[in-house]
DNA sequence: CCAAAAGTGTTGATTATACACCCATGC
DNA sequence: GCATGGGTGTATAATCAACACTTTTGG
Protein backbone atom coordinates (compact mmCIF):
# COMPACT_ATOMS: atom_id res chain seq x y z
CA UNK A 1 0.00 0.00 0.00
CA UNK A 2 2.90 2.18 0.19
CA UNK A 3 4.40 4.02 -2.48
CA UNK A 4 7.60 5.32 -3.59
CA UNK A 5 6.10 8.16 -5.19
CA UNK A 6 4.91 11.27 -3.13
CA UNK A 7 1.69 11.74 -2.71
CA UNK A 8 0.80 14.41 -4.88
CA UNK A 9 1.47 11.95 -7.39
CA UNK A 10 -0.50 9.40 -6.38
CA UNK A 11 -3.93 10.33 -7.88
CA UNK A 12 -5.91 11.75 -4.70
CA UNK A 13 -8.14 13.80 -4.57
CA UNK A 14 -6.26 17.55 -3.01
CA UNK A 15 -7.05 18.79 -0.04
CA UNK A 16 -9.69 16.44 0.95
CA UNK A 17 -9.09 14.12 3.73
CA UNK A 18 -11.23 11.65 5.57
CA UNK A 19 -11.10 11.08 9.61
CA UNK A 20 -12.25 8.24 11.20
CA UNK A 21 -13.47 7.52 14.30
CA UNK A 22 -13.57 4.20 15.61
CA UNK A 23 -15.63 3.70 18.46
CA UNK A 24 -15.88 0.25 20.57
CA UNK A 25 -16.96 -0.91 23.49
CA UNK A 26 -16.18 -3.21 26.47
CA UNK A 27 -15.86 -3.27 30.15
CA UNK A 28 -19.26 -0.76 30.03
CA UNK A 29 -16.97 1.64 28.83
CA UNK A 30 -17.10 3.77 25.21
CA UNK A 31 -13.57 3.69 23.47
CA UNK A 32 -12.36 5.19 20.86
CA UNK A 33 -9.01 2.85 18.45
CA UNK A 34 -6.40 5.65 18.26
CA UNK A 35 -2.74 5.38 16.90
CA UNK A 36 0.35 6.86 18.14
CA UNK A 37 2.49 7.66 15.43
CA UNK A 38 5.74 6.44 14.99
CA UNK A 39 7.86 9.39 15.46
CA UNK A 40 9.60 10.63 18.93
CA UNK A 41 6.81 12.79 20.62
CA UNK A 42 3.59 12.43 21.65
CA UNK A 43 1.70 12.62 18.23
CA UNK A 44 -1.94 10.85 18.51
CA UNK A 45 -3.81 10.98 15.24
CA UNK A 46 -7.11 9.29 13.83
CA UNK A 47 -7.07 7.20 11.02
CA UNK A 48 -6.88 9.22 8.03
CA UNK A 49 -6.35 9.29 4.65
CA UNK A 50 -7.35 10.58 1.22
CA UNK A 51 -10.00 9.57 -1.30
CA UNK A 52 -7.96 7.98 -4.96
CA UNK A 53 -9.70 9.79 -8.02
CA UNK A 54 -11.64 6.32 -9.04
CA UNK A 55 -13.17 5.79 -5.65
CA UNK A 56 -16.50 6.74 -4.07
CA UNK A 57 -15.60 8.82 -0.45
CA UNK A 58 -17.55 5.60 1.59
CA UNK A 59 -14.99 3.36 -0.40
CA UNK A 60 -12.31 5.26 0.82
CA UNK A 61 -13.25 5.66 4.78
CA UNK A 62 -12.95 1.81 4.45
CA UNK A 63 -10.06 1.43 2.86
CA UNK A 64 -8.44 3.68 5.34
CA UNK A 65 -10.03 1.37 7.85
CA UNK A 66 -8.66 -1.60 6.43
CA UNK A 67 -5.31 -0.57 5.80
CA UNK A 68 -4.99 1.43 8.55
CA UNK A 69 -6.78 -0.74 11.32
CA UNK A 70 -6.96 -4.10 9.71
CA UNK A 71 -10.61 -3.35 10.48
CA UNK A 72 -12.84 -5.23 7.64
CA UNK A 73 -16.61 -4.37 7.21
CA UNK A 74 -17.49 -2.05 9.47
CA UNK A 75 -20.44 -0.46 10.34
CA UNK A 76 -19.99 3.03 8.89
CA UNK A 77 -21.61 6.84 8.93
CA UNK A 78 -20.40 9.81 7.52
CA UNK A 79 -20.98 12.94 9.94
CA UNK A 80 -19.66 16.11 9.11
CA UNK A 81 -17.48 18.32 7.26
CA UNK A 82 -14.88 20.51 8.90
CA UNK A 83 -13.61 23.06 6.27
CA UNK A 84 -12.09 25.82 8.30
CA UNK A 85 -9.58 28.21 6.17
CA UNK A 86 -7.01 27.95 8.53
CA UNK A 87 -7.42 24.19 8.74
CA UNK A 88 -3.64 22.32 7.96
CA UNK A 89 -1.06 20.09 9.43
CA UNK A 90 1.34 22.26 9.13
CA UNK A 91 1.82 23.27 12.89
CA UNK A 92 1.56 19.74 13.84
CA UNK A 93 3.85 18.56 10.90
CA UNK A 94 6.61 21.17 12.20
CA UNK A 95 6.49 20.12 15.89
CA UNK A 96 6.74 17.08 14.48
CA UNK A 97 9.99 17.67 12.49
CA UNK A 98 11.22 19.87 15.52
CA UNK A 99 11.46 16.72 17.53
CA UNK A 100 12.58 14.82 14.87
CA UNK A 101 15.59 16.58 13.34
CA UNK A 102 16.99 13.64 11.11
CA UNK A 103 13.91 14.02 8.97
CA UNK A 104 14.56 16.69 7.36
CA UNK A 105 18.55 14.88 7.07
CA UNK A 106 19.60 13.85 3.28
CA UNK A 107 17.91 10.79 3.41
CA UNK A 108 15.25 11.14 0.49
CA UNK A 109 14.57 7.30 0.48
CA UNK A 110 14.08 7.27 4.08
CA UNK A 111 11.83 10.51 3.58
CA UNK A 112 9.68 8.67 0.86
CA UNK A 113 9.36 5.44 2.36
CA UNK A 114 7.20 6.51 5.33
CA UNK A 115 3.40 7.62 3.85
CA UNK A 116 3.71 11.06 5.58
CA UNK A 117 7.45 11.81 4.55
CA UNK A 118 8.40 14.66 4.76
CA UNK A 119 9.04 14.76 1.05
CA UNK A 120 5.33 15.53 0.84
CA UNK A 121 5.82 18.61 3.30
CA UNK A 122 4.34 21.01 1.01
CA UNK A 123 1.42 19.09 -0.04
CA UNK A 124 0.46 17.94 3.48
CA UNK A 125 0.89 20.80 4.57
CA UNK A 126 -1.84 22.67 2.81
CA UNK A 127 -5.51 23.82 4.07
CA UNK A 128 -7.42 20.73 4.11
CA UNK A 129 -11.04 19.76 4.11
CA UNK A 130 -11.54 16.98 6.38
CA UNK A 131 -14.75 14.29 5.95
CA UNK A 132 -15.76 12.74 9.23
CA UNK A 133 -16.44 9.28 9.50
CA UNK A 134 -17.05 7.44 12.85
CA UNK A 135 -16.89 3.22 12.88
CA UNK A 136 -18.32 1.26 15.03
CA UNK A 137 -17.16 -1.99 15.77
CA UNK A 138 -17.07 -5.36 17.93
CA UNK A 139 -14.17 -4.78 20.02
CA UNK A 140 -13.36 -8.35 20.54
CA UNK A 141 -13.81 -9.12 17.47
CA UNK A 142 -11.31 -7.06 15.67
CA UNK A 143 -7.72 -7.07 16.62
CA UNK A 144 -6.25 -4.03 15.38
CA UNK A 145 -2.55 -3.95 13.45
CA UNK A 146 -0.78 -0.89 13.67
CA UNK A 147 0.87 0.32 10.45
CA UNK A 148 4.76 1.14 10.24
CA UNK A 149 3.48 4.91 9.95
CA UNK A 150 2.17 3.90 13.78
CA UNK A 151 4.44 3.32 17.42
CA UNK A 152 0.95 1.52 18.39
CA UNK A 153 -2.65 1.50 18.11
CA UNK A 154 -4.63 1.09 21.27
CA UNK A 155 -8.02 1.75 22.80
CA UNK A 156 -8.47 4.36 24.83
CA UNK A 157 -11.55 5.43 27.40
CA UNK A 158 -13.46 8.06 25.60
CA UNK A 159 -13.33 9.73 28.89
CA UNK A 160 -9.38 9.46 28.79
CA UNK A 161 -8.79 10.56 25.32
CA UNK A 162 -4.76 11.69 24.81
CA UNK A 163 -4.27 14.87 22.96
CA UNK A 164 -4.69 15.04 19.50
CA UNK A 165 -3.17 16.42 17.01
CA UNK A 166 -5.25 19.58 15.32
CA UNK A 167 -8.84 19.56 15.85
CA UNK A 168 -9.00 15.98 16.74
CA UNK A 169 -10.08 15.46 19.72
CA UNK A 170 -13.14 18.08 18.27
CA UNK A 171 -13.98 15.38 15.89
CA UNK A 172 -14.48 12.78 18.21
CA UNK A 173 -16.49 14.63 20.49
CA UNK A 174 -19.04 15.98 17.20
CA UNK A 175 -18.60 12.19 15.65
CA UNK A 176 -19.99 11.31 19.71
CA UNK A 177 -22.60 14.08 19.47
CA UNK A 178 -24.13 12.23 16.30
CA UNK A 179 -23.99 9.01 17.07
CA UNK A 180 -26.42 9.90 20.26
CA UNK A 181 -28.24 11.97 18.34
CA UNK A 182 -29.17 10.15 15.81
CA UNK A 183 -29.35 6.35 17.92
CA UNK A 184 -32.70 6.18 17.93
CA UNK A 185 -33.21 6.78 14.51
CA UNK A 186 -30.42 5.27 13.02
CA UNK A 187 -30.64 2.00 15.72
CA UNK A 188 -27.00 1.09 15.47
CA UNK A 189 -25.65 1.02 18.79
CA UNK A 190 -25.64 -2.76 18.43
CA UNK A 191 -22.71 -2.78 16.07
CA UNK A 192 -20.85 -2.44 19.03
CA UNK A 193 -21.62 -5.55 20.50
CA UNK A 194 -20.77 -8.89 19.61
CA UNK A 195 -22.69 -11.22 17.22
CA UNK A 196 -25.27 -12.33 19.61
CA UNK A 197 -25.93 -10.57 22.80
CA UNK A 198 -28.01 -10.54 25.42
CA UNK A 199 -30.74 -7.92 26.37
CA UNK A 200 -28.46 -7.42 29.61
CA UNK A 201 -26.11 -6.55 27.07
CA UNK A 202 -27.94 -3.84 25.50
CA UNK A 203 -28.77 -1.93 28.62
CA UNK A 204 -25.81 -2.32 29.70
CA UNK A 205 -24.24 -0.15 26.38
CA UNK A 206 -27.11 2.09 26.87
CA UNK A 207 -26.57 3.09 29.90
CA UNK A 208 -23.15 3.69 28.92
CA UNK A 209 -23.64 5.94 26.07
CA UNK A 210 -26.07 8.16 27.49
CA UNK A 211 -25.05 7.61 31.10
CA UNK A 212 -27.99 7.15 33.11
CA UNK A 213 -29.74 4.07 34.24
CA UNK A 214 -32.82 2.55 32.58
CA UNK A 215 -35.72 0.17 34.17
CA UNK A 216 -34.97 -3.59 32.95
CA UNK A 217 -38.39 -4.45 31.73
CA UNK A 218 -39.44 -1.67 30.59
CA UNK A 219 -35.98 -1.55 28.35
CA UNK A 220 -36.50 -4.58 27.19
CA UNK A 221 -40.32 -3.44 25.50
CA UNK A 222 -38.28 -0.59 24.14
CA UNK A 223 -36.03 -2.72 22.55
CA UNK A 224 -38.28 -4.94 21.16
CA UNK A 225 -40.71 -2.52 19.97
CA UNK A 226 -38.04 -1.36 17.63
CA UNK A 227 -38.30 -4.65 15.96
CA UNK A 228 -34.38 -4.10 14.52
CA UNK A 229 -33.53 -7.52 16.58
CA UNK A 230 -33.97 -11.39 16.07
CA UNK A 231 -34.45 -13.67 19.31
CA UNK A 232 -32.31 -16.71 18.92
CA UNK A 233 -31.98 -19.41 21.09
CA UNK A 234 -31.04 -19.13 25.23
CA UNK A 235 -27.86 -18.89 26.59
CA UNK A 236 -26.73 -21.32 29.41
CA UNK A 237 -24.24 -19.68 31.41
CA UNK A 238 -23.90 -22.22 34.03
CA UNK A 239 -25.15 -19.89 36.24
CA UNK A 240 -28.08 -20.33 38.67
CA UNK A 241 -30.53 -18.64 37.36
CA UNK A 242 -33.10 -18.56 34.54
CA UNK A 243 -31.02 -18.51 30.64
CA UNK A 244 -31.38 -15.20 28.62
CA UNK A 245 -32.13 -15.36 25.42
CA UNK A 246 -29.38 -14.30 22.67
CA UNK A 247 -30.68 -11.69 20.14
CA UNK A 248 -28.72 -10.55 16.73
CA UNK A 249 -29.44 -7.79 14.34
CA UNK A 250 -31.01 -10.24 11.33
CA UNK A 251 -28.43 -11.21 8.61
CA UNK A 252 -28.55 -8.77 5.93
CA UNK A 253 -28.49 -9.57 2.49
CA UNK B 1 -17.15 38.47 -9.48
CA UNK B 2 -16.25 37.03 -12.60
CA UNK B 3 -13.01 36.65 -14.18
CA UNK B 4 -10.84 36.77 -16.94
CA UNK B 5 -8.77 34.06 -15.91
CA UNK B 6 -9.80 30.55 -16.29
CA UNK B 7 -11.32 28.27 -13.02
CA UNK B 8 -8.19 26.39 -12.65
CA UNK B 9 -5.72 29.72 -11.96
CA UNK B 10 -8.66 31.40 -9.99
CA UNK B 11 -7.57 29.82 -6.38
CA UNK B 12 -10.29 27.25 -5.73
CA UNK B 13 -9.47 24.37 -3.99
CA UNK B 14 -9.85 21.33 -6.33
CA UNK B 15 -12.62 18.75 -7.14
CA UNK B 16 -15.03 20.52 -4.11
CA UNK B 17 -17.79 21.85 -5.12
CA UNK B 18 -20.78 22.89 -2.82
CA UNK B 19 -24.87 23.50 -3.87
CA UNK B 20 -27.42 25.25 -2.49
CA UNK B 21 -31.10 24.14 -1.78
CA UNK B 22 -32.53 27.46 -0.71
CA UNK B 23 -36.10 26.69 0.90
CA UNK B 24 -39.16 29.50 0.83
CA UNK B 25 -42.67 29.06 1.63
CA UNK B 26 -45.67 31.06 0.65
CA UNK B 27 -49.17 30.62 -0.03
CA UNK B 28 -48.89 27.07 2.02
CA UNK B 29 -46.39 25.81 -0.32
CA UNK B 30 -42.85 25.10 0.59
CA UNK B 31 -40.25 25.90 -2.74
CA UNK B 32 -37.13 25.79 -4.27
CA UNK B 33 -35.37 28.97 -5.68
CA UNK B 34 -33.89 27.41 -8.51
CA UNK B 35 -32.08 29.33 -11.47
CA UNK B 36 -31.72 28.36 -15.21
CA UNK B 37 -28.84 28.18 -17.07
CA UNK B 38 -28.39 30.89 -19.41
CA UNK B 39 -28.11 28.79 -22.71
CA UNK B 40 -30.19 27.19 -25.46
CA UNK B 41 -32.03 23.79 -23.97
CA UNK B 42 -33.45 23.12 -20.73
CA UNK B 43 -30.72 23.46 -17.68
CA UNK B 44 -31.00 23.88 -14.46
CA UNK B 45 -28.73 23.65 -11.85
CA UNK B 46 -28.55 24.11 -8.32
CA UNK B 47 -26.59 27.86 -7.03
CA UNK B 48 -23.20 26.09 -7.28
CA UNK B 49 -19.67 27.13 -6.50
CA UNK B 50 -16.59 26.29 -5.44
CA UNK B 51 -14.26 27.29 -2.43
CA UNK B 52 -11.06 29.63 -2.18
CA UNK B 53 -8.32 28.76 -0.86
CA UNK B 54 -8.57 31.52 2.35
CA UNK B 55 -12.01 31.00 3.03
CA UNK B 56 -13.96 28.53 5.17
CA UNK B 57 -16.69 26.57 3.86
CA UNK B 58 -19.46 27.83 5.73
CA UNK B 59 -18.71 30.78 4.24
CA UNK B 60 -18.19 29.83 0.44
CA UNK B 61 -21.78 28.55 0.94
CA UNK B 62 -22.84 32.42 2.09
CA UNK B 63 -21.04 33.53 -0.57
CA UNK B 64 -22.27 31.57 -3.23
CA UNK B 65 -25.72 32.49 -2.48
CA UNK B 66 -25.01 35.79 -2.26
CA UNK B 67 -23.37 36.16 -5.98
CA UNK B 68 -25.99 34.13 -7.25
CA UNK B 69 -28.95 35.14 -6.19
CA UNK B 70 -28.26 38.14 -3.89
CA UNK B 71 -29.42 36.12 -1.11
CA UNK B 72 -27.64 37.58 1.99
CA UNK B 73 -27.81 36.54 5.75
CA UNK B 74 -29.95 33.65 5.74
CA UNK B 75 -29.39 30.56 7.76
CA UNK B 76 -27.02 27.98 6.54
CA UNK B 77 -27.26 24.22 7.51
CA UNK B 78 -24.77 21.97 6.10
CA UNK B 79 -26.15 18.24 5.55
CA UNK B 80 -24.43 15.85 4.01
CA UNK B 81 -21.43 15.61 0.86
CA UNK B 82 -22.25 13.51 -2.21
CA UNK B 83 -18.95 11.58 -3.04
CA UNK B 84 -19.76 8.57 -5.65
CA UNK B 85 -16.37 8.69 -8.03
CA UNK B 86 -18.43 9.00 -11.16
CA UNK B 87 -20.13 12.02 -10.25
CA UNK B 88 -19.23 14.31 -12.53
CA UNK B 89 -20.41 17.12 -14.67
CA UNK B 90 -19.53 16.32 -18.31
CA UNK B 91 -23.17 14.17 -19.29
CA UNK B 92 -24.43 17.48 -18.62
CA UNK B 93 -21.81 19.65 -19.91
CA UNK B 94 -21.38 17.59 -23.47
CA UNK B 95 -25.18 17.19 -23.32
CA UNK B 96 -25.11 21.60 -23.00
CA UNK B 97 -22.43 22.12 -25.65
CA UNK B 98 -24.29 19.97 -28.04
CA UNK B 99 -27.05 22.23 -28.03
CA UNK B 100 -25.13 25.00 -28.01
CA UNK B 101 -22.41 24.24 -30.69
CA UNK B 102 -21.73 28.25 -31.06
CA UNK B 103 -19.54 27.51 -27.56
CA UNK B 104 -16.67 25.36 -29.39
CA UNK B 105 -16.55 28.24 -31.62
CA UNK B 106 -13.26 29.69 -31.87
CA UNK B 107 -14.07 32.87 -29.52
CA UNK B 108 -12.32 32.51 -26.69
CA UNK B 109 -13.20 35.53 -25.06
CA UNK B 110 -16.85 34.92 -24.90
CA UNK B 111 -16.10 31.76 -23.44
CA UNK B 112 -13.96 33.22 -20.76
CA UNK B 113 -16.37 35.51 -20.12
CA UNK B 114 -19.15 33.14 -19.07
CA UNK B 115 -18.33 31.35 -15.86
CA UNK B 116 -18.83 28.23 -16.62
CA UNK B 117 -16.96 29.09 -20.07
CA UNK B 118 -15.78 25.60 -21.73
CA UNK B 119 -12.36 27.10 -22.17
CA UNK B 120 -12.62 25.55 -18.26
CA UNK B 121 -14.16 22.14 -19.89
CA UNK B 122 -11.31 20.38 -18.22
CA UNK B 123 -11.57 21.82 -14.63
CA UNK B 124 -14.89 21.35 -14.93
CA UNK B 125 -15.91 18.04 -15.89
CA UNK B 126 -13.06 16.47 -13.22
CA UNK B 127 -14.62 14.55 -10.34
CA UNK B 128 -16.55 16.56 -7.92
CA UNK B 129 -17.18 15.92 -4.20
CA UNK B 130 -19.96 18.19 -3.33
CA UNK B 131 -20.84 19.39 0.05
CA UNK B 132 -24.09 19.80 0.23
CA UNK B 133 -26.20 23.07 2.47
CA UNK B 134 -29.67 23.98 2.52
CA UNK B 135 -30.71 27.74 3.20
CA UNK B 136 -34.01 28.68 4.68
CA UNK B 137 -35.34 32.35 3.65
CA UNK B 138 -37.71 34.77 4.15
CA UNK B 139 -39.01 34.90 0.76
CA UNK B 140 -40.88 38.09 0.87
CA UNK B 141 -37.99 39.51 2.32
CA UNK B 142 -35.57 38.05 -0.37
CA UNK B 143 -35.76 39.25 -4.07
CA UNK B 144 -33.61 36.73 -5.83
CA UNK B 145 -31.82 38.62 -8.70
CA UNK B 146 -30.32 36.17 -11.69
CA UNK B 147 -26.48 36.65 -13.15
CA UNK B 148 -25.34 36.46 -16.31
CA UNK B 149 -24.87 33.12 -15.89
CA UNK B 150 -29.12 32.21 -15.58
CA UNK B 151 -31.84 32.63 -18.01
CA UNK B 152 -33.90 32.77 -14.95
CA UNK B 153 -34.01 32.29 -11.13
CA UNK B 154 -37.08 31.36 -10.13
CA UNK B 155 -39.42 29.80 -7.34
CA UNK B 156 -40.41 26.35 -8.28
CA UNK B 157 -42.95 24.24 -5.62
CA UNK B 158 -41.43 21.50 -4.20
CA UNK B 159 -43.87 19.01 -5.74
CA UNK B 160 -43.09 20.60 -8.90
CA UNK B 161 -39.92 21.24 -9.59
CA UNK B 162 -38.04 21.06 -12.53
CA UNK B 163 -35.63 18.15 -13.98
CA UNK B 164 -32.15 19.45 -13.13
CA UNK B 165 -28.66 18.36 -14.17
CA UNK B 166 -26.53 15.98 -12.61
CA UNK B 167 -28.28 14.79 -9.08
CA UNK B 168 -29.25 17.87 -8.34
CA UNK B 169 -32.95 16.57 -7.84
CA UNK B 170 -31.77 14.08 -5.38
CA UNK B 171 -29.74 16.21 -3.76
CA UNK B 172 -33.12 18.42 -3.16
CA UNK B 173 -34.52 15.48 -1.53
CA UNK B 174 -31.76 14.71 0.56
CA UNK B 175 -31.98 18.68 1.76
CA UNK B 176 -35.86 17.98 2.64
CA UNK B 177 -35.29 15.00 4.84
CA UNK B 178 -32.51 16.17 6.88
CA UNK B 179 -34.24 19.22 7.08
CA UNK B 180 -37.51 17.79 8.27
CA UNK B 181 -35.67 15.33 10.26
CA UNK B 182 -33.90 17.91 12.16
CA UNK B 183 -36.44 20.43 12.31
CA UNK B 184 -37.49 19.85 16.29
CA UNK B 185 -33.95 19.49 17.55
CA UNK B 186 -32.84 22.91 15.59
CA UNK B 187 -36.25 24.77 15.88
CA UNK B 188 -35.10 26.55 12.47
CA UNK B 189 -38.29 26.36 10.44
CA UNK B 190 -39.27 29.54 11.42
CA UNK B 191 -36.87 31.80 9.44
CA UNK B 192 -38.96 30.60 6.51
CA UNK B 193 -41.44 33.05 7.62
CA UNK B 194 -41.27 36.71 8.15
CA UNK B 195 -39.77 38.83 10.90
CA UNK B 196 -43.04 38.71 12.79
CA UNK B 197 -45.57 36.25 12.22
CA UNK B 198 -48.68 34.83 14.20
CA UNK B 199 -49.08 30.95 16.00
CA UNK B 200 -51.67 30.66 12.92
CA UNK B 201 -48.91 31.07 10.60
CA UNK B 202 -46.06 28.80 12.18
CA UNK B 203 -49.06 26.10 12.20
CA UNK B 204 -49.62 26.46 8.84
CA UNK B 205 -46.11 25.87 7.96
CA UNK B 206 -45.73 23.06 9.81
CA UNK B 207 -49.12 21.58 8.45
CA UNK B 208 -47.12 22.18 5.08
CA UNK B 209 -43.71 20.59 5.96
CA UNK B 210 -45.17 17.54 7.35
CA UNK B 211 -47.94 17.25 5.79
CA UNK B 212 -50.63 17.09 8.23
CA UNK B 213 -52.81 18.92 10.19
CA UNK B 214 -52.62 19.95 13.62
CA UNK B 215 -55.15 21.34 16.91
CA UNK B 216 -54.65 24.46 17.13
CA UNK B 217 -54.58 24.63 20.82
CA UNK B 218 -51.97 22.02 21.38
CA UNK B 219 -49.65 23.23 18.78
CA UNK B 220 -49.35 26.32 20.17
CA UNK B 221 -48.49 24.75 23.63
CA UNK B 222 -46.05 22.95 21.74
CA UNK B 223 -44.24 26.01 20.69
CA UNK B 224 -44.85 27.95 22.51
CA UNK B 225 -43.16 24.96 25.46
CA UNK B 226 -39.68 25.37 23.25
CA UNK B 227 -39.60 28.80 24.27
CA UNK B 228 -37.76 29.17 21.02
CA UNK B 229 -39.95 32.47 20.34
CA UNK B 230 -40.88 36.02 21.79
CA UNK B 231 -44.05 37.30 22.42
CA UNK B 232 -44.90 40.60 20.82
CA UNK B 233 -47.37 43.40 20.48
CA UNK B 234 -51.00 41.94 18.72
CA UNK B 235 -51.30 42.13 15.60
CA UNK B 236 -55.04 44.76 14.54
CA UNK B 237 -56.00 43.28 11.16
CA UNK B 238 -59.17 44.99 10.73
CA UNK B 239 -61.15 41.76 11.10
CA UNK B 240 -64.12 41.59 13.46
CA UNK B 241 -62.20 39.00 15.92
CA UNK B 242 -59.28 38.86 19.13
CA UNK B 243 -56.33 39.80 17.55
CA UNK B 244 -53.78 37.73 17.49
CA UNK B 245 -50.36 37.86 19.13
CA UNK B 246 -47.21 38.81 16.95
CA UNK B 247 -44.13 36.38 18.08
CA UNK B 248 -40.65 36.29 16.35
CA UNK B 249 -37.31 34.59 17.33
CA UNK B 250 -35.26 36.54 19.65
CA UNK B 251 -32.53 38.89 18.48
CA UNK B 252 -29.39 37.23 18.04
CA UNK B 253 -26.63 39.19 19.24
C1' DC C 1 -74.95 41.91 20.61
C1' DC C 2 -73.20 38.95 17.25
C1' DA C 3 -69.92 36.39 14.38
C1' DA C 4 -65.29 35.11 13.85
C1' DA C 5 -61.01 33.74 15.39
C1' DA C 6 -57.61 33.66 19.28
C1' DG C 7 -56.28 32.25 23.82
C1' DT C 8 -56.60 29.14 27.67
C1' DG C 9 -58.39 25.58 30.78
C1' DT C 10 -60.24 20.78 31.35
C1' DT C 11 -61.13 16.18 30.18
C1' DG C 12 -59.97 11.74 28.06
C1' DA C 13 -56.78 8.64 25.70
C1' DT C 14 -52.37 7.12 24.95
C1' DT C 15 -47.86 6.23 26.33
C1' DA C 16 -44.18 5.87 29.49
C1' DT C 17 -42.53 4.67 34.00
C1' DA C 18 -42.73 2.03 38.37
C1' DC C 19 -44.05 -2.05 40.77
C1' DA C 20 -45.12 -6.90 41.19
C1' DC C 21 -45.09 -11.52 40.05
C1' DC C 22 -43.72 -15.74 37.90
C1' DC C 23 -40.25 -18.67 35.58
C1' DA C 24 -36.02 -21.07 34.58
C1' DT C 25 -31.58 -22.58 36.21
C1' DG C 26 -27.88 -24.92 39.06
C1' DC C 27 -26.62 -26.09 43.47
C1' DG D 1 -36.18 -25.98 47.78
C1' DC D 2 -33.80 -21.89 47.28
C1' DA D 3 -31.18 -18.10 45.64
C1' DT D 4 -30.39 -15.61 41.46
C1' DG D 5 -31.42 -13.23 37.54
C1' DG D 6 -34.67 -13.14 33.37
C1' DG D 7 -39.24 -12.53 31.28
C1' DT D 8 -43.74 -10.63 31.38
C1' DG D 9 -47.98 -8.63 33.17
C1' DT D 10 -50.29 -4.92 35.82
C1' DA D 11 -50.84 -0.44 38.15
C1' DT D 12 -49.59 4.23 38.35
C1' DA D 13 -47.82 8.55 36.55
C1' DA D 14 -46.94 11.58 32.94
C1' DT D 15 -47.63 13.03 28.52
C1' DC D 16 -50.24 14.01 24.48
C1' DA D 17 -54.55 14.74 21.83
C1' DA D 18 -59.66 16.16 21.96
C1' DC D 19 -63.14 19.05 23.67
C1' DA D 20 -65.06 23.08 25.81
C1' DC D 21 -65.18 27.61 27.26
C1' DT D 22 -63.81 32.43 27.47
C1' DT D 23 -61.91 36.64 25.40
C1' DT D 24 -61.23 40.05 22.02
C1' DT D 25 -62.30 42.47 17.88
C1' DG D 26 -65.23 45.21 14.35
C1' DG D 27 -69.53 45.72 12.51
Amino acid sequence: MKSQYPLSEQGYIQQLSIDCVIFGYQDKKLKVLVPKLNFKGEFFALPSGFVYQDEDIDDAARRILRDRTGIQDVYLEQFNVTGKANRSSKVFLDRLIEQNPELIAANVQKLNETVSGIGDYDWFTRRFISIGYYALVDINQVTAQKTDLDESIQWYDLDNLPSMIMDHNQIIGDALETFKLTLDQKANAFHLLEETFTMKDVQELYETIFEKQYARNNFQKKILEMNALERMEKKFTGAANKAPYLYRLPKRE
